[in-house]
DNA sequence: AACCTGATTTAGGCTTGGCTAAACTTTTTT
DNA sequence: AAAAAAGTTTAGCCAAGCCTAAATCAGGTT
């Protein structure tokens, strides 16, 4: 992996850790990164460093790190491109949802300003992708999700919409054999026919 | 850059370097590989031992390495790749052939085989890169290019065809302000008004 | 308030790739 | 045929990441 790669990974772990809510970047223990990103603690606390370095996270030592402003605006630019590519790959390539993230976690690190941009383009400037998560634009700006959430969540309902999904390729696998995909509907019914580990990872909206 | 990444570019010098005229895999000196990829030879020699390791290359101390028939089918994989990625860039992303090399170079290293069955599918299974030139099949075979030469060999003709280029990316750009393009038509009168040194680098057929 | 316990950082070592300088081979020149 | 020149490899060092083991710190317990 390279140098650049290295250090978009711990950017992103940041991110990811440290926007679990809707709030503010909060601060990311060195240990949930490291085991988000199949690592050693001392590793993430060094390469923390070097960000800390470059003006791209903040340190308290013994208590966590987290994105700068810089920083989350290069982590941003990093989901996008990950968004945009797990696009493509469905869209276009004829992927299925749960085949396209570990290929375009390696697409994501490719260096083009003009290729992104060229690609968000050729796909019509998507606000989702195919999981349904928002893809960011160019400035950082997302698209509004508001009303969605987990099934879980929701209250009294006739009919729901899947709005997205918060899975790993496995469960993405399993869901698409039982038909689900982006716009499905639900009933109550499916509150007690459907996995109930699901209830939490289908993010939903009434209609 | 990753370990395998680092091996990949190795092999694809070795390939490029051993493979100027038509016949087998030649002797290429370390020498030669360090300046095509812009390191020191002793880093090469490291590198040239580790493919011999690998059993993709062989290595004559003092004379050269070249690519075992191992190391020559990886080393045509990735040309494919190569060359799809740009025939992608150029046709659906609107490039200009002289902006995709760098891009392509990156994209190359993503490790995935559906994916690149997948881009040659929606590509149409193209013969040609935006160069001209041939992109290998999955199955290591190339398009016939019987017919084609530079430019300076052709001897009598009355009008001919440019099939392809070999150019860096300052002078692709040069060629196409002059509307040169691959399906160019020239005459004898372009062998004394275009630059001389294009006369090697176009790759023409008679028509 | 002193003491555990668990989390985090520092220390020191390994791997891989790069470089320079020195040694060694091959080739060319005299 | 010997010497010089050119090219290639070996030796020894640096950088960046990862790891284990050993210190260090924070927070809850007694």
């Amino acid at each position: 992996m390279s140098k650049t790669t290295h250090r978009e990974d711990h950017l992103k772990a940041l991110y990811a850790l440290g926007h679990s809510g809707a709030g503010e970047s909060e601060w990311v223990s060195t240990n949930q990164m490291a085991s988000h990103l199949g690592v050693k603690p001392p590793s993430v606390t060094a390469m923390v460093h070097v960000l800390t370095e470059l003006g791209w996270a903040e340190h308290r030592p013994y208590h966590g790190a987290r994105l700068t402003p810089a920083g989350e605006k290069l982590a941003l630019a990093l989901v996008r491109k990950h968004r945009l590519w797990e696009t493509f790959l469905v869209e276009r390539l004829g992927f299925e949802w749960d085949e396209v993230h570990d290929i375009a976690e390696q697409l994501e690190h490719v260096d083009s300003v003009a290729l992104v941009e060229r690609l968000d383009q050729y796909l019509g400037h998507p606000d989702v992708d195919p999981h349904g998560d928002p893809i960011p634009k160019a400035d950082g700006t997302f698209r509004n999700m508001e009303g969605v959430m987990p099934l879980s969540e929701l209250g009294e309902f006739e009919c729901a919409v899947v709005m997205g999904v918060k899975a790993n390729d496995q469960t993405l696998s399993a869901m698409r054999d039982r038909g689900l995909g982006l716009g499905s509907k639900l009933t109550k019914n499916d509150l007690v026919t459907l996995p109930q580990a699901w209830l939490t990872q289908l993010m939903v909206k009434t209609s």
